[in-house]
DNA sequence: GTGTGCCTTGATAATTTCTTGATGTCATGC
DNA sequence: GCATGACATCAAGAAATTATCAAGGCACAC
Protein backbone atom coordinates (compact mmCIF):
# COMPACT_ATOMS: atom_id res chain seq x y z
CA UNK A 1 0.00 0.00 0.00
CA UNK A 2 1.36 3.36 -1.03
CA UNK A 3 -0.36 5.23 2.59
CA UNK A 4 -0.16 3.74 5.92
CA UNK A 5 -2.77 4.39 7.78
CA UNK A 6 -1.86 7.05 10.83
CA UNK A 7 -2.61 6.39 14.24
CA UNK A 8 -2.25 8.78 17.32
CA UNK A 9 -2.20 7.56 20.59
CA UNK A 10 -2.14 10.31 23.47
CA UNK A 11 -1.11 8.46 26.75
CA UNK A 12 0.45 9.76 29.80
CA UNK A 13 1.29 5.70 30.99
CA UNK A 14 4.55 4.68 28.82
CA UNK A 15 3.23 1.01 29.52
CA UNK A 16 0.26 1.89 27.40
CA UNK A 17 2.13 3.67 24.73
CA UNK A 18 3.96 0.75 24.31
CA UNK A 19 1.27 -1.87 24.49
CA UNK A 20 -0.54 0.37 21.90
CA UNK A 21 2.40 1.06 20.14
CA UNK A 22 3.23 -3.16 19.19
CA UNK A 23 -0.46 -3.50 18.91
CA UNK A 24 -1.31 -1.59 16.02
CA UNK A 25 2.08 -1.83 14.63
CA UNK A 26 1.10 -5.47 13.77
CA UNK A 27 -1.56 -4.55 12.31
CA UNK A 28 0.22 -2.18 9.67
CA UNK A 29 -0.32 1.09 11.15
CA UNK A 30 1.97 3.98 11.33
CA UNK A 31 1.90 5.39 15.12
CA UNK A 32 2.50 8.80 16.51
CA UNK A 33 2.57 9.24 19.96
CA UNK A 34 2.20 11.86 22.76
CA UNK A 35 2.30 12.14 26.44
CA UNK A 36 0.34 15.22 27.65
CA UNK A 37 -2.91 16.75 26.34
CA UNK A 38 -1.22 19.59 24.89
CA UNK A 39 1.08 17.67 23.07
CA UNK A 40 -1.40 15.28 21.78
CA UNK A 41 -3.49 18.62 20.46
CA UNK A 42 0.15 19.59 18.79
CA UNK A 43 0.46 16.37 17.23
CA UNK A 44 -3.05 16.09 15.95
CA UNK A 45 -2.25 19.00 13.94
CA UNK A 46 0.85 18.36 12.86
CA UNK A 47 0.53 14.68 12.22
CA UNK A 48 -2.62 14.64 10.95
CA UNK A 49 -3.20 11.24 12.18
CA UNK A 50 -6.38 9.22 10.62
CA UNK A 51 -7.39 7.98 14.05
CA UNK A 52 -6.66 8.85 17.64
CA UNK A 53 -6.67 7.28 20.68
CA UNK A 54 -6.92 9.56 23.87
CA UNK A 55 -7.09 8.37 27.52
CA UNK A 56 -8.96 10.58 29.27
CA UNK A 57 -6.78 10.60 32.23
CA UNK A 58 -3.95 12.71 30.91
CA UNK A 59 -1.80 15.00 33.47
CA UNK A 60 -2.53 18.34 32.11
CA UNK A 61 -5.66 18.49 30.42
CA UNK A 62 -8.79 16.04 30.61
CA UNK A 63 -10.26 14.11 27.67
CA UNK A 64 -12.81 16.48 27.19
CA UNK A 65 -10.89 18.99 26.72
CA UNK A 66 -8.80 17.52 24.07
CA UNK A 67 -11.87 16.38 22.42
CA UNK A 68 -13.38 20.05 21.94
CA UNK A 69 -10.41 21.46 21.09
CA UNK A 70 -9.66 19.21 18.28
CA UNK A 71 -13.71 19.47 17.40
CA UNK A 72 -13.13 23.01 17.12
CA UNK A 73 -11.02 22.40 13.22
CA UNK A 74 -11.33 18.20 12.76
CA UNK A 75 -13.48 15.57 13.01
CA UNK A 76 -10.48 12.92 13.09
CA UNK A 77 -12.52 9.86 14.87
CA UNK A 78 -11.52 9.93 18.55
CA UNK A 79 -11.65 6.72 20.41
CA UNK A 80 -11.42 7.50 24.43
CA UNK A 81 -9.94 4.91 26.53
CA UNK A 82 -10.57 5.23 30.75
CA UNK A 83 -9.92 3.22 33.69
CA UNK A 84 -13.92 4.30 34.74
CA UNK A 85 -16.89 2.91 33.32
CA UNK A 86 -19.53 5.67 35.08
CA UNK A 87 -22.16 6.35 32.78
CA UNK A 88 -21.57 9.99 33.69
CA UNK A 89 -18.00 9.64 32.38
CA UNK A 90 -19.01 7.74 28.93
CA UNK A 91 -21.76 10.30 28.39
CA UNK A 92 -19.75 13.57 28.74
CA UNK A 93 -17.25 12.00 26.60
CA UNK A 94 -19.28 11.10 23.80
CA UNK A 95 -21.12 14.13 23.85
CA UNK A 96 -18.09 16.27 23.63
CA UNK A 97 -16.94 14.97 20.46
CA UNK A 98 -15.73 11.82 20.80
CA UNK A 99 -16.46 8.84 18.94
CA UNK A 100 -16.23 5.64 21.04
CA UNK A 101 -15.23 4.71 24.70
CA UNK A 102 -13.25 2.08 25.58
CA UNK A 103 -12.80 0.91 29.23
CA UNK A 104 -9.54 -0.18 30.29
CA UNK A 105 -8.79 -2.92 31.06
CA UNK A 106 -9.26 -3.39 27.05
CA UNK A 107 -8.74 -6.12 24.38
CA UNK A 108 -6.81 -5.10 22.14
CA UNK A 109 -8.74 -7.41 19.21
CA UNK A 110 -12.05 -5.35 20.02
CA UNK A 111 -9.96 -2.15 20.23
CA UNK A 112 -8.77 -2.98 16.69
CA UNK A 113 -12.43 -3.70 15.24
CA UNK A 114 -13.01 -0.14 16.82
CA UNK A 115 -10.79 1.50 15.01
CA UNK A 116 -11.68 -0.76 11.68
CA UNK A 117 -14.82 1.05 12.17
CA UNK A 118 -14.00 4.41 13.05
CA UNK A 119 -11.69 3.78 9.74
CA UNK A 120 -14.92 2.78 7.92
CA UNK A 121 -16.56 6.00 9.13
CA UNK A 122 -14.30 8.29 8.03
CA UNK A 123 -14.22 6.89 4.30
CA UNK A 124 -16.96 8.07 2.16
CA UNK A 125 -15.33 11.33 1.93
CA UNK A 126 -14.11 9.66 -1.87
CA UNK A 127 -18.03 10.03 -3.21
CA UNK A 128 -17.49 12.97 -5.31
CA UNK A 129 -15.02 12.30 -8.44
CA UNK A 130 -12.90 14.03 -9.99
CA UNK A 131 -13.71 15.30 -13.00
CA UNK A 132 -11.90 17.34 -15.60
CA UNK A 133 -13.76 19.52 -18.04
CA UNK A 134 -12.64 21.82 -20.95
CA UNK A 135 -15.54 22.68 -23.99
CA UNK A 136 -17.21 19.60 -24.75
CA UNK A 137 -14.61 16.96 -23.27
CA UNK A 138 -15.61 15.84 -19.77
CA UNK A 139 -13.12 12.78 -18.02
CA UNK A 140 -14.29 11.39 -15.02
CA UNK A 141 -11.47 9.95 -13.72
CA UNK A 142 -13.17 8.43 -10.67
CA UNK A 143 -15.52 5.98 -13.19
CA UNK A 144 -12.40 6.07 -15.72
CA UNK A 145 -15.71 7.07 -18.02
CA UNK A 146 -14.91 9.99 -21.13
CA UNK A 147 -17.80 12.01 -22.95
CA UNK A 148 -18.17 14.23 -25.31
CA UNK A 149 -20.97 16.61 -25.30
CA UNK A 150 -23.04 13.98 -23.30
CA UNK A 151 -22.01 11.55 -25.66
CA UNK A 152 -20.04 8.58 -24.02
CA UNK A 153 -16.55 7.69 -26.08
CA UNK A 154 -15.32 4.02 -25.84
CA UNK A 155 -11.58 4.28 -25.39
CA UNK A 156 -8.99 1.83 -25.14
CA UNK A 157 -6.55 1.02 -22.26
CA UNK A 158 -3.59 2.71 -23.78
CA UNK A 159 -5.65 6.04 -25.30
CA UNK A 160 -6.95 6.24 -22.15
CA UNK A 161 -3.61 6.43 -20.30
CA UNK A 162 -2.38 8.94 -22.18
CA UNK A 163 -5.67 11.07 -21.77
CA UNK A 164 -5.29 10.70 -17.98
CA UNK A 165 -1.52 11.77 -18.74
CA UNK A 166 -2.57 14.62 -20.42
CA UNK A 167 -5.30 15.25 -18.00
CA UNK A 168 -3.10 15.96 -14.63
CA UNK A 169 -0.44 18.31 -17.05
CA UNK A 170 -3.93 19.98 -18.41
CA UNK A 171 -2.79 23.26 -20.24
CA UNK A 172 1.10 21.95 -20.01
CA UNK A 173 3.14 20.54 -22.77
CA UNK A 174 4.44 16.62 -21.93
CA UNK A 175 7.16 15.53 -24.13
CA UNK A 176 7.51 12.27 -26.53
CA UNK A 177 9.42 11.06 -23.67
CA UNK A 178 7.25 11.31 -20.70
CA UNK A 179 4.54 10.20 -22.14
CA UNK A 180 5.98 7.01 -23.32
CA UNK A 181 7.67 6.30 -19.85
CA UNK A 182 3.75 6.98 -18.54
CA UNK A 183 2.04 4.38 -20.69
CA UNK A 184 4.61 1.74 -21.63
CA UNK A 185 6.92 1.91 -18.72
CA UNK A 186 10.74 2.96 -18.99
CA UNK A 187 12.55 1.46 -22.22
CA UNK A 188 9.97 2.72 -24.28
CA UNK A 189 11.30 5.91 -24.66
CA UNK A 190 12.55 6.16 -28.88
CA UNK A 191 8.97 4.65 -30.01
CA UNK A 192 7.61 8.05 -30.75
CA UNK A 193 5.80 6.37 -33.71
CA UNK A 194 3.44 4.36 -31.26
CA UNK A 195 2.76 7.56 -29.75
CA UNK A 196 1.86 9.23 -32.53
CA UNK A 197 -0.27 6.07 -33.84
CA UNK A 198 -2.07 5.84 -30.61
CA UNK A 199 -2.32 9.84 -30.33
CA UNK A 200 -4.09 9.38 -33.87
CA UNK A 201 -6.35 7.49 -32.77
CA UNK A 202 -7.41 9.00 -29.66
CA UNK A 203 -8.07 12.33 -31.95
CA UNK A 204 -10.53 11.11 -34.24
CA UNK A 205 -12.25 9.54 -31.18
CA UNK A 206 -12.30 13.11 -29.62
CA UNK A 207 -12.05 15.40 -32.45
CA UNK A 208 -14.76 16.58 -34.60
CA UNK A 209 -11.49 17.87 -37.11
CA UNK A 210 -8.50 15.49 -36.46
CA UNK A 211 -6.67 17.74 -39.21
CA UNK A 212 -7.45 21.07 -36.63
CA UNK A 213 -7.41 20.05 -33.45
CA UNK A 214 -9.55 21.42 -30.67
CA UNK A 215 -8.38 19.52 -27.52
CA UNK A 216 -4.74 17.57 -28.18
CA UNK A 217 -2.83 20.24 -29.67
CA UNK A 218 1.03 18.89 -30.83
CA UNK A 219 4.05 20.93 -29.66
CA UNK A 220 6.36 19.89 -33.22
CA UNK A 221 9.84 18.70 -31.75
CA UNK A 222 8.41 18.22 -27.86
CA UNK A 223 5.24 16.81 -27.65
CA UNK A 224 1.35 17.54 -26.88
CA UNK A 225 -0.66 19.49 -24.87
CA UNK A 226 -4.08 19.32 -23.75
CA UNK A 227 -5.76 22.72 -24.47
CA UNK A 228 -8.20 24.12 -20.89
CA UNK A 229 -10.98 26.42 -20.98
CA UNK A 230 -9.77 30.20 -22.26
CA UNK B 1 -40.73 19.43 14.66
CA UNK B 2 -40.76 18.62 11.13
CA UNK B 3 -39.41 15.33 11.54
CA UNK B 4 -38.69 13.25 14.69
CA UNK B 5 -35.40 10.80 14.05
CA UNK B 6 -36.91 7.76 13.48
CA UNK B 7 -35.39 4.38 15.23
CA UNK B 8 -35.73 0.60 14.48
CA UNK B 9 -35.49 -1.60 17.66
CA UNK B 10 -35.20 -5.10 16.66
CA UNK B 11 -35.47 -7.64 19.56
CA UNK B 12 -37.68 -10.46 20.44
CA UNK B 13 -37.92 -9.85 24.20
CA UNK B 14 -41.01 -7.70 24.93
CA UNK B 15 -39.65 -6.29 28.20
CA UNK B 16 -36.76 -4.96 26.41
CA UNK B 17 -38.13 -3.31 23.72
CA UNK B 18 -40.59 -1.60 26.38
CA UNK B 19 -37.88 -0.01 28.14
CA UNK B 20 -36.25 1.27 24.74
CA UNK B 21 -39.49 2.69 23.36
CA UNK B 22 -40.12 4.62 26.13
CA UNK B 23 -37.01 5.95 26.58
CA UNK B 24 -36.41 6.71 22.75
CA UNK B 25 -39.63 8.39 22.92
CA UNK B 26 -38.50 10.84 26.13
CA UNK B 27 -35.96 12.01 24.15
CA UNK B 28 -38.40 12.92 21.45
CA UNK B 29 -37.34 9.94 18.97
CA UNK B 30 -39.96 8.08 16.71
CA UNK B 31 -39.44 4.52 17.87
CA UNK B 32 -40.36 1.88 14.77
CA UNK B 33 -40.07 -2.40 16.45
CA UNK B 34 -39.50 -5.61 14.65
CA UNK B 35 -40.03 -9.18 16.46
CA UNK B 36 -37.63 -11.08 14.73
CA UNK B 37 -34.42 -10.24 12.29
CA UNK B 38 -36.44 -10.79 9.27
CA UNK B 39 -39.16 -8.43 9.90
CA UNK B 40 -36.57 -6.08 11.25
CA UNK B 41 -34.76 -5.98 7.17
CA UNK B 42 -38.04 -5.14 5.89
CA UNK B 43 -38.79 -2.56 8.20
CA UNK B 44 -34.79 -1.33 7.65
CA UNK B 45 -36.44 -0.91 4.68
CA UNK B 46 -39.90 0.15 4.87
CA UNK B 47 -39.56 2.59 7.78
CA UNK B 48 -35.87 4.11 6.23
CA UNK B 49 -34.60 4.48 9.82
CA UNK B 50 -31.72 6.93 11.26
CA UNK B 51 -30.43 4.10 13.91
CA UNK B 52 -30.84 0.52 13.80
CA UNK B 53 -30.71 -0.84 17.16
CA UNK B 54 -30.22 -4.55 16.72
CA UNK B 55 -30.35 -7.73 19.37
CA UNK B 56 -27.87 -10.28 18.35
CA UNK B 57 -30.01 -12.85 19.87
CA UNK B 58 -32.97 -13.31 17.29
CA UNK B 59 -34.90 -16.32 17.06
CA UNK B 60 -34.92 -16.33 13.52
CA UNK B 61 -31.65 -15.01 11.79
CA UNK B 62 -28.35 -13.65 14.17
CA UNK B 63 -27.23 -10.35 14.12
CA UNK B 64 -24.46 -10.99 11.79
CA UNK B 65 -26.63 -12.01 9.56
CA UNK B 66 -29.51 -9.24 9.32
CA UNK B 67 -26.29 -6.86 9.42
CA UNK B 68 -24.32 -7.84 6.49
CA UNK B 69 -27.75 -8.31 5.08
CA UNK B 70 -28.62 -4.40 5.43
CA UNK B 71 -25.26 -3.48 4.76
CA UNK B 72 -26.02 -4.96 1.23
CA UNK B 73 -27.62 -1.59 0.29
CA UNK B 74 -27.45 0.85 3.43
CA UNK B 75 -24.85 2.49 5.47
CA UNK B 76 -27.73 3.46 8.47
CA UNK B 77 -26.27 2.98 11.77
CA UNK B 78 -26.25 0.14 13.69
CA UNK B 79 -25.78 -0.73 17.26
CA UNK B 80 -25.40 -4.19 18.52
CA UNK B 81 -26.73 -5.52 21.94
CA UNK B 82 -25.87 -8.26 23.40
CA UNK B 83 -25.93 -10.62 26.62
CA UNK B 84 -22.43 -11.56 25.16
CA UNK B 85 -19.20 -9.76 26.52
CA UNK B 86 -16.44 -12.23 24.34
CA UNK B 87 -13.91 -10.58 22.61
CA UNK B 88 -14.49 -12.17 19.14
CA UNK B 89 -18.61 -11.73 19.15
CA UNK B 90 -17.35 -8.04 19.27
CA UNK B 91 -15.19 -8.26 16.67
CA UNK B 92 -17.45 -10.46 14.39
CA UNK B 93 -20.01 -7.92 15.08
CA UNK B 94 -18.14 -4.48 14.47
CA UNK B 95 -16.59 -6.20 11.46
CA UNK B 96 -19.88 -7.58 10.16
CA UNK B 97 -20.72 -3.91 9.68
CA UNK B 98 -21.91 -2.89 12.76
CA UNK B 99 -21.04 0.62 14.09
CA UNK B 100 -21.39 0.27 17.97
CA UNK B 101 -21.85 -2.81 20.52
CA UNK B 102 -23.44 -2.62 23.78
CA UNK B 103 -23.47 -5.08 26.36
CA UNK B 104 -26.88 -6.10 28.23
CA UNK B 105 -27.48 -4.71 30.96
CA UNK B 106 -26.90 -1.59 29.42
CA UNK B 107 -27.52 2.07 30.80
CA UNK B 108 -29.73 3.90 28.74
CA UNK B 109 -28.10 7.09 29.24
CA UNK B 110 -25.29 5.70 28.02
CA UNK B 111 -27.43 3.49 25.20
CA UNK B 112 -28.40 7.51 24.43
CA UNK B 113 -25.37 9.11 23.97
CA UNK B 114 -23.68 6.39 21.69
CA UNK B 115 -27.26 6.59 19.36
CA UNK B 116 -26.15 10.54 19.56
CA UNK B 117 -23.05 9.82 18.16
CA UNK B 118 -24.19 7.27 15.29
CA UNK B 119 -26.34 10.69 14.02
CA UNK B 120 -23.57 12.54 14.31
CA UNK B 121 -21.68 10.11 12.07
CA UNK B 122 -24.50 9.80 9.73
CA UNK B 123 -24.63 12.02 6.22
CA UNK B 124 -26.88 14.10 6.17
CA UNK B 125 -26.70 13.61 2.43
CA UNK B 126 -27.60 10.14 1.22
CA UNK B 127 -31.38 8.65 0.98
CA UNK B 128 -30.89 5.12 0.78
CA UNK B 129 -32.89 3.75 -1.86
CA UNK B 130 -32.30 0.01 -1.93
CA UNK B 131 -34.45 -0.38 -5.46
CA UNK B 132 -32.12 0.34 -8.01
CA UNK B 133 -33.30 0.99 -11.57
CA UNK B 134 -31.84 0.87 -15.14
CA UNK B 135 -33.56 0.90 -18.25
CA UNK B 136 -35.72 -2.27 -17.87
CA UNK B 137 -33.71 -3.72 -15.38
CA UNK B 138 -34.47 -3.32 -11.58
CA UNK B 139 -32.60 -4.28 -8.50
CA UNK B 140 -34.10 -4.39 -5.26
CA UNK B 141 -31.22 -4.83 -2.80
CA UNK B 142 -33.12 -5.28 -0.07
CA UNK B 143 -35.36 -8.03 -1.12
CA UNK B 144 -32.37 -9.39 -3.52
CA UNK B 145 -34.66 -9.84 -6.35
CA UNK B 146 -34.28 -8.87 -10.05
CA UNK B 147 -36.97 -8.10 -12.78
CA UNK B 148 -36.44 -6.89 -16.20
CA UNK B 149 -39.28 -5.63 -17.34
CA UNK B 150 -41.54 -6.67 -14.82
CA UNK B 151 -40.65 -10.24 -15.34
CA UNK B 152 -38.57 -11.97 -12.06
CA UNK B 153 -34.84 -13.03 -13.06
CA UNK B 154 -33.78 -15.86 -11.19
CA UNK B 155 -29.77 -15.21 -10.40
CA UNK B 156 -27.39 -17.64 -8.51
CA UNK B 157 -25.55 -16.50 -5.68
CA UNK B 158 -22.57 -15.52 -7.31
CA UNK B 159 -24.48 -13.40 -10.15
CA UNK B 160 -26.72 -11.67 -7.28
CA UNK B 161 -23.32 -10.65 -5.80
CA UNK B 162 -21.47 -9.24 -8.85
CA UNK B 163 -24.36 -7.57 -9.84
CA UNK B 164 -24.84 -5.96 -6.54
CA UNK B 165 -20.98 -4.93 -6.30
CA UNK B 166 -22.16 -3.39 -9.69
CA UNK B 167 -25.03 -1.79 -8.66
CA UNK B 168 -22.95 -0.14 -5.89
CA UNK B 169 -20.71 1.40 -8.04
CA UNK B 170 -23.45 1.86 -11.19
CA UNK B 171 -21.67 4.14 -14.03
CA UNK B 172 -17.97 3.86 -12.67
CA UNK B 173 -15.56 0.87 -14.31
CA UNK B 174 -14.71 -1.83 -11.69
CA UNK B 175 -11.78 -3.69 -12.00
CA UNK B 176 -11.65 -7.38 -12.36
CA UNK B 177 -9.36 -7.48 -9.19
CA UNK B 178 -12.04 -5.11 -7.33
CA UNK B 179 -14.76 -7.73 -8.23
CA UNK B 180 -12.95 -10.85 -7.18
CA UNK B 181 -12.40 -9.47 -4.02
CA UNK B 182 -15.98 -8.14 -3.28
CA UNK B 183 -17.46 -11.89 -4.49
CA UNK B 184 -14.83 -14.40 -3.68
CA UNK B 185 -12.68 -12.48 -0.84
CA UNK B 186 -8.69 -11.51 -1.09
CA UNK B 187 -7.08 -13.87 -2.95
CA UNK B 188 -8.89 -15.07 -5.39
CA UNK B 189 -7.69 -12.01 -7.63
CA UNK B 190 -5.92 -13.22 -10.54
CA UNK B 191 -9.12 -15.36 -11.44
CA UNK B 192 -10.44 -13.49 -14.19
CA UNK B 193 -11.46 -16.11 -16.06
CA UNK B 194 -14.18 -17.02 -13.27
CA UNK B 195 -15.18 -13.92 -13.93
CA UNK B 196 -15.86 -14.01 -17.28
CA UNK B 197 -17.91 -16.99 -17.12
CA UNK B 198 -20.31 -15.81 -14.25
CA UNK B 199 -20.22 -12.35 -16.43
CA UNK B 200 -21.14 -14.19 -19.15
CA UNK B 201 -24.20 -16.19 -17.53
CA UNK B 202 -25.21 -13.00 -15.82
CA UNK B 203 -25.28 -11.70 -19.73
CA UNK B 204 -27.54 -14.55 -20.99
CA UNK B 205 -29.99 -13.65 -17.87
CA UNK B 206 -30.21 -10.17 -18.23
CA UNK B 207 -28.82 -8.82 -22.25
CA UNK B 208 -31.46 -9.29 -24.82
CA UNK B 209 -28.74 -9.51 -27.15
CA UNK B 210 -25.72 -10.72 -24.99
CA UNK B 211 -23.52 -9.91 -28.17
CA UNK B 212 -24.29 -6.10 -27.53
CA UNK B 213 -24.82 -5.50 -24.37
CA UNK B 214 -27.22 -2.79 -22.93
CA UNK B 215 -26.46 -2.88 -19.03
CA UNK B 216 -23.09 -4.90 -18.51
CA UNK B 217 -20.69 -3.20 -20.50
CA UNK B 218 -17.21 -5.07 -20.80
CA UNK B 219 -14.27 -2.64 -20.48
CA UNK B 220 -11.22 -4.11 -22.36
CA UNK B 221 -8.27 -4.24 -20.18
CA UNK B 222 -9.83 -3.01 -17.33
CA UNK B 223 -12.80 -4.44 -15.54
CA UNK B 224 -16.72 -4.23 -16.14
CA UNK B 225 -19.41 -1.20 -15.57
CA UNK B 226 -22.93 -1.34 -14.95
CA UNK B 227 -24.90 1.60 -17.34
CA UNK B 228 -26.76 3.94 -16.01
CA UNK B 229 -29.89 6.30 -17.24
CA UNK B 230 -28.05 9.50 -18.44
C1' DG C 1 -28.30 -43.91 -4.44
C1' DT C 2 -30.08 -40.28 -7.65
C1' DG C 3 -31.04 -35.82 -9.20
C1' DT C 4 -30.43 -30.94 -9.18
C1' DG C 5 -28.19 -26.65 -9.07
C1' DC C 6 -24.04 -24.25 -8.75
C1' DC C 7 -19.17 -23.46 -9.08
C1' DT C 8 -14.98 -24.40 -11.28
C1' DT C 9 -11.86 -25.67 -14.92
C1' DG C 10 -10.33 -26.42 -19.63
C1' DA C 11 -10.57 -25.76 -24.54
C1' DT C 12 -11.55 -22.92 -28.29
C1' DA C 13 -13.61 -19.19 -30.88
C1' DA C 14 -14.38 -14.29 -31.31
C1' DT C 15 -13.12 -9.79 -30.55
C1' DT C 16 -10.36 -5.98 -29.33
C1' DT C 17 -6.11 -3.78 -28.97
C1' DC C 18 -1.28 -3.13 -30.10
C1' DT C 19 2.49 -2.85 -33.09
C1' DT C 20 4.73 -2.30 -37.38
C1' DG C 21 5.60 -0.70 -41.99
C1' DA C 22 4.23 1.94 -45.93
C1' DT C 23 2.79 6.17 -47.60
C1' DG C 24 1.36 11.07 -47.60
C1' DT C 25 1.56 15.89 -46.01
C1' DC C 26 3.66 20.02 -44.68
C1' DA C 27 7.21 23.32 -43.68
C1' DT C 28 11.97 24.46 -44.12
C1' DG C 29 16.49 25.08 -46.16
C1' DC C 30 19.65 24.46 -50.03
C1' DG D 1 12.97 22.14 -57.78
C1' DC D 2 14.52 18.88 -54.49
C1' DA D 3 15.88 16.89 -50.13
C1' DT D 4 14.99 16.53 -45.33
C1' DG D 5 12.78 16.04 -40.89
C1' DA D 6 8.72 15.99 -38.07
C1' DC D 7 4.22 14.60 -38.06
C1' DA D 8 -0.31 12.18 -39.51
C1' DT D 9 -2.82 8.47 -41.46
C1' DC D 10 -3.98 3.92 -43.11
C1' DA D 11 -3.95 -0.92 -43.23
C1' DA D 12 -2.65 -5.60 -41.90
C1' DG D 13 -0.69 -9.03 -39.06
C1' DA D 14 0.53 -10.11 -34.22
C1' DA D 15 -0.67 -10.24 -29.57
C1' DA D 16 -3.64 -9.84 -25.87
C1' DT D 17 -8.03 -9.95 -23.99
C1' DT D 18 -12.64 -11.57 -23.75
C1' DA D 19 -16.80 -14.71 -24.69
C1' DT D 20 -18.78 -19.04 -24.96
C1' DC D 21 -19.51 -23.91 -24.60
C1' DA D 22 -18.94 -28.18 -22.38
C1' DA D 23 -17.52 -31.32 -18.92
C1' DG D 24 -16.15 -32.50 -14.13
C1' DG D 25 -16.80 -31.89 -9.19
C1' DC D 26 -19.13 -30.82 -5.07
C1' DA D 27 -22.88 -30.08 -1.90
C1' DC D 28 -27.52 -30.70 -0.76
C1' DA D 29 -32.24 -32.55 -0.90
C1' DC D 30 -35.10 -36.34 -1.79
Amino acid sequence: MSHKTKILVVDDEHAVRRFLRTALKTQGYDVVEAHTGEQGIIEAINAQPEVIILDIGLPDLTGHEVTKRIREWSNVPIIILSVRDQDADKVEALDAGADDYVTKPFSAVELMARIRVSLRHAAPKEADDPIFNTGDLTVDLGARVVHLADEEVQLTPTEYDLLRVMVRYAGKVITHQQLLREVRGVGYQTETHLLRVHMSNLRHKLEKDPTNPRYIVTESGVGYRLKTDE
